[in-house]
DNA sequence: TACATTCACTCGTAATACAATCTTAGTGCA
DNA sequence: TGCACTAAGATTGTATTACGAGTGAATGTA
C-alpha cells in the first residue's frame, strides 16, 4: 500500500456498539416513542435494543449528562421533564449561543461552508413541507451542525447541541406549532441572507429574535402537571 | 414522625457509589494527578478507586460527555488535551455565558444570594492567599456556584459548568498563572460590586473584559505538541 | 380508614468470561 | 544492521450471572 492510500482509509473501526445503542435511544426520545415522565426500565431498553445491561446502562450515563433522562436511585431512568422555566432558561441561553455561532460564522466559514449552509436550509424548507416530524427534525439538526461547523468552535458547538437535545423534549418547539414553521423558515432566509453577506451584528440580532420568537411560540404550550 | 419533621429529612439514599468514583476521577484530573494525553487503563482506575470495571465505566462515559477524557476504540481513555484553538473557542463561550449569568443574577437574586456571592468571593480571596491549589479550584467553583444560582437558570448553570471543567484540563489557567492572581481578584471585586448594585450591563461587560484577560493570560501559555 | 407486613420487581454493583483488537517483543530474512 | 512479519500478551468491548438493597404495590390487620 503506498502513503497515498491512506487518504482512502475508513475509521478504523466500526463505531462501538454502545454509540449506536445511546443513538437509537436518543432517537427514540426525540421522535416522542418515549415521551417526557416516562420510566424507561433496563430490562426493556435491553429488549428495545437487542444488548446487554452493561450497554444500556452506559448509553443512560450519557444520555443523563445530556439531560434528556434522570436517573432516580432504585428507581431507573426517566425522560427528562422540562418545566416552563425551564425551557425559558435554555431558550435564554440558546440566544447567547447562537449569535455567538453567527457572529463565528461570518469571521471563520468558508466559502464552501457558507454554500453548505445554504443547501442545507433549502433541504430545511424542503424538509418542512412535507408532513414527517423525523425528516424535519434531521433538516433542523443538519442545518444547525452546518452552522457550527462553520462557526469553527468545537465547545459552542457541544453547547448548541447539547440544548437543541433538550429542546426536543417539548412536545411543541418552534417546528412542530403549526402556525410558526413558515415564519421560522422566513426568519432563518433573512439570516442566512445576513450571514452570506457577512454581516455579523445584524446576523447576530436577527438569531436573537428568531429564538425569542421560537420561545415565545413553544413555551405558552407547555403543560406543567400540578404536583 | 410528625409532619415536620419532613424538613430534616436527608436525601433518601446515599448518593450511589458511581457518582463518587466519578467524582473521584475528575478530581484526579483537576488537580493534575492525571494530565492531558495521559492513558486512564480501566485496570489502574479500578485499583485507584477500589471499584469494579461496571463502575469505572459508567465514569468514563460521563467524563467523557463533559470532555474530560476522550476515548480511543480498543485503546482506552484518555485524558483530553486541549488545542489553543480549542481553548480560544472555550474561552468565548464562556464570555457570552457568564455575562448573560451576570445579567440573570442581577434580575433574579434573592438578596440571600447577593449575600452569599459575597461570602464566595471572600473566600475566594482567602484561598488565593495561599498555596494550595486544590482549595483555590475549590473556592473557585464555588463563586461560579453561587453565580450561577442566583441567576437561576439551570442551563446555563450546565454549560457554564462545563466549559469550567474543560478549562481546568489547561495546565495554566488564569488561577495558576502567577502574575495574574492579584489582578483576577481585583476584576472579580468590581464585578461583583456591579453585581450587587444591580448594574446588569457593566456587569455583564467587566464579565467579559474579565473572561478576556483571562484568557489572553492563559492562552499564549498553552504549549502543543507537533503531531 | 389507617397502618404494618410481605412480596415481587428493579436497580446498584461485582465478578467472570470471551472475542476483537491493539501493542510489543521477538523472530527471521535480506 | 535494518526491516518486515509473526506470535504472544495486554486491554478493551460486550455479555452473562449473581446478589444485596430499595421501591411500590398488594395484602393483611387493627
Amino acid at each position: 500500500m503506498t502513503k497515498n492510500d491512506s487518504m482512502f482509509r475508513v475509521d478504523r473501526v466500526a463505531a462501538p456498539l454502545r454509540v449506536s445503542v445511546t443513538e437509537s435511544i436518543r432517537n427514540a426520545i426525540a421522535i416522542g416513542r418515549f415521551k417526557p415522565g416516562d420510566h424507561l426500565p433496563e430490562r426493556e431498553l435491553c429488549e428495545m435494543t437487542g444488548v446487554s445491561r452493561t450497554l444500556v446502562r452506559e448509553a443512560m450515563r450519557q444520555l443523563e449528562s445530556e439531560g434528556l433522562v434522570t436517573v432516580e436511585p432504585h428507581r431507573g431512568p426517566f425522560v427528562t421533564k422540562i418545566s416552563r422555566q425551564q425551557a425559558e432558561g435554555i431558550y435564554e441561553v440558546r440566544q447567547e449561543l447562537e449569535s455567538l455561532a453567527c457572529r463565528l460564522f461570518v469571521a471563520n466559514a468558508s466559502d464552501e461552508q457558507r454554500k453548505t449552509l445554504k443547501a442545507a436550509l433549502s433541504s430545511l424548507r424542503a424538509a418542512c413541507r412535507k408532513q414527517d416530524p423525523q425528516g424535519r427534525l434531521a433538516a433542523k439538526n443538519h442545518f444547525y451542525d452546518c452552522l457550527v461547523e462553520g462557526a469553527n468552535n468545537e465547545a459552542l458547538g457541544n453547547c448548541i447541541y447539547m440544548m437543541n437535545s433538550r429542546i426536543t423534549l417539548l412536545r411543541a418547539t418552534s417546528l412542530k406549532a403549526p402556525g410558526r414553521i413558515k415564519e421560522s423558515i422566513k426568519e432563518l432566509d433573512i439570516l442566512v441572507d445576513a450571514l452570506l453577506a457577512r454581516d455579523a451584528d445584524k446576523a447576530a440580532e436577527l438569531a436573537r429574535i428568531h429564538i425569542g420568537n421560537a420561545a415565545a411560540a413553544a413555551i405558552p404550550l407547555i403543560e406543567e402537571e400540578a404536583d
